[in-house]
DNA sequence: CAGCTGATTTCCT
DNA sequence: GGAAATCAGCTGG
């Protein structure tokens, strides 16, 4: 039936706070709807991030022009640029005026495999291979890179069915083996175990603890 | 396959 | 000024 497609994720489903909500989006479908066409992702693996309670969110130092979608309605998305070069989006949790979220990391392409390689492919120099199905949303850049997601979705209306940017539930209620474990990318909180994923699937992220980025640069020394 | 690095801008100290 | 909720490409084992 064609009409199950349109059956959005309630916005009272976001009302909660993000570590209850992540597991609840693990297996929905992620759809943008843009004039190319429609791209599809079903999640596959999410992490939360707990507003100002939690070091490792955006929303640690209070609202800034970056975060302030984190603190309105539930049910929107945040959408950020980071390392001068990629978009991540989240899913807004909790009541208006607190800043929970769930950051979307991966998911699988189950319509518009085309068009989301296509994407994907855009702007590469040379590829020496075409990028594996599995590997198009697997990611939080990838994802939003797949699905056409920039700074022009920040606060856009996923529980509205009208909204070009929605997520539904699955198209089967299926019973999935979920995992849990320690956030990626991070540099505090680490301990926390706020990753969820689907149990095996193949488009989950590969798990790489956090490492610096440059470690005891050289000092220079005068003379 | 693990490990490193450049790309490149926004945000905050 | 420097790190950042990352990724792709390349190197060496």
């Amino acid at each position: 039936m064609k009409g199950a497609s349109l059956v959005v994720l309630p916005r009272e489903v976001f009302a909660r706070g993000a570590v209850e909500v992540a597991p609840t989006l693990l297996g929905c479908v992620l759809e943008h709807e843009t004039p190319e066409g429609l791209v599809a992702v079903a999640l596959t693996e999410v992490e939360a991030y707990n507003g100002e309670a939690d070091p490792a969110s955006h929303a640690y130092r209070g609202r800034t022009a970056r975060n302030g979608v984190m603190y309105g309605p539930p049910g929107h998305a945040y959408v950020y640029f980071t390392y001068g070069m990629h978009f991540c989006v989240n899913l807004v949790c909790r009541p208006e005026g607190t800043a929970s979220a769930v950051l979307l990391r991966a998911g699988r392409v189950i319509t518009g495999v085309e068009l989301a390689a296509a994407r994907r492919a855009a702007g590469r120099e040379a590829p020496r291979r075409a990028i594996a199905e599995r590997d198009l949303a697997r990611g939080p850049a990838r994802l939003c890179k797949a699905l056409d997601i920039t700074l022009a979705q920040n606060g856009a209306d996923v529980s509205d069915p009208a909204s070009p940017l929605r997520i539904r539930w699955p198209d089967q209620r299926v019973k999935h083996d979920i995992s849990q474990g320690p956030r990626i990318g991070i540099s505090v909180a680490t301990e926390v175990p706020w990753r969820f994923w689907l149990t095996g699937d193949p488009t989950v992220s590969v798990y790489r603890p956090y490492t610096p980025r440059r470690q005891a640069k050289p000092v220079s020394v005068t003379q």
